[in-house]
DNA sequence: AATATAATGTGTATTTATTACACTATTAAA
DNA sequence: TTTAATAGTGTAATAAATACACATTATATT
């Protein structure tokens, strides 16, 4: 049984230079066959932060996943049958590690995609302007956010991030001064390590040092 | 007739150099009697953005207060009756222009009254929560706000405006660099006007210029 | 009129961070 | 061995942040 709202999961993942959105192919009215971000109703006795995991599960496959609240959406035309309130939230997935595992275990959805977030089809509801506060709240948050290394390999180059970082701010930065800056903060730690599999210089890889990051960001 | 949502408004002021939340006493059950901050449920047909402006003035008399939304709470248990979706507000006023307006316009509450932020009663609900979020996001917040100075009378002096930020962050500020950086930042206008009625010098007067600020904050 | 009080307002030297900018090094493939 | 593709590096100039102490001004008091 459940409750009168649901949640949406903006899942945000970065492929090909690229940052990109996951989207559901719904089943079911209102705006069957329409792409969405997954979402679904909230059980009646269900906590929210429970009832994204399922949700998110449900809908693409993917299993335990961090979520952090967006905001809530509560338009009184948002849904055709009335106004329903939706509480979206915000994950952020490394995208080789999951590419095969994107499949709605819920009959709800037809399938899940990955779309280009600058690229997007049109969407149902008002889920574009879900996504579009999810890509300004990531801008607003990019050097605090421990999260944003989700959207990386646990190993990655320092050009992987910089790639990253461009295509959140929108803009091209300077690969000296990224690379300074990268040593000034210092919770981003160079392995003795390598790229694999690339036909030219492989470049040396990095991971983030979690509780240096907590130390430096935590409470600056 | 109203759905199965409520919103609550965290109203926030700033005197005797510490912030203030506004909070109201509650005429009904559940926490009857019990300090709450102001809210109350959102009408069927009513657009949220609208419902704050509606509610906040029922519960405490106050108009034309600008808020932004801060998240939702959801907790099973936050409410004795039956899970009730909350969406949080955040608002900021200036405390002597509004002191003798406050006033329930609703019999849903008996008073409205200041408390410092530090010193709060025992509160309703999960309202503790949502008064720490509401400081944590004002503090995170601080330098990108233009909000922030509807905390100040509209002219002010550079030590209240000192004053304040030292209240949001929890820390004393050095005089001369605050000031340093008030002058580099550009958007916070001297006047020809100085502070009246004091028995010591009296002080120059700044008001904020929000097309500065707009275009050095606006997309940075 | 002189003094006390209480706050305002100001500058400099040091350190740290940001910006602009171009070439050499390495690897694999052809 | 050459080519292609990317990795990796330093310096000078500017701007921002920090640490730190005293003269100035308006009023109230004697």
């Amino acid at each position: 049984m459940h409750s009168q709202f649901t949640i949406d999961c903006v899942i945000l993942s970065f492929d090909n230079g690229k940052l990109q959105v996951l989207l559901t192919e719904r089943n079911e009215y209102p705006y069957k066959d329409w792409w969405s971000i997954p979402g679904y109703f909230v059980d009646k006795y269900e906590e929210m932060e429970d009832a994204v995991y399922r949700i998110c599960h449900e809908m693409t496959g993917l299993k335990n996943i961090y979520m952090d609240q967006l905001a809530a959406f509560a338009g009184v035309k948002r849904h055709p049958e009335g106004r329903i309130l939706t509480v979206a939230y915000l994950a952020f997935v490394q995208f080789d590690s999951i590419k095969n595992k994107i499949k709605p275990v819920s009959t709800y959805m037809k399938q899940a995609k990955w779309f280009a977030a600058n690229d997007l089809p049109d969407l149902a509801f008002d889920h574009l302007d879900i996504v579009t506060k999810s890509l300004d709240r990531l801008k607003n948050t990019i050097s605090y956010s421990a999260s944003l290394y989700e959207l990386l390999p646990e190993k990655f180059t320092l050009t992987q991030l910089q790639q990253l970082h461009e295509a959140i701010l929108g803009k091209t930065l300077d690969k000296r001064n990224f690379r300074k800056k990268i040593n000034t903060l210092g919770y981003l730690k160079p392995l003795d390590e390598y790229q694999k599999g690339v036909s030219y210089r492989a470049a040396k890889l990095y991971k983030l040092d979690k509780r240096k990051f907590q130390k430096v960001i935590g409470q600056p």
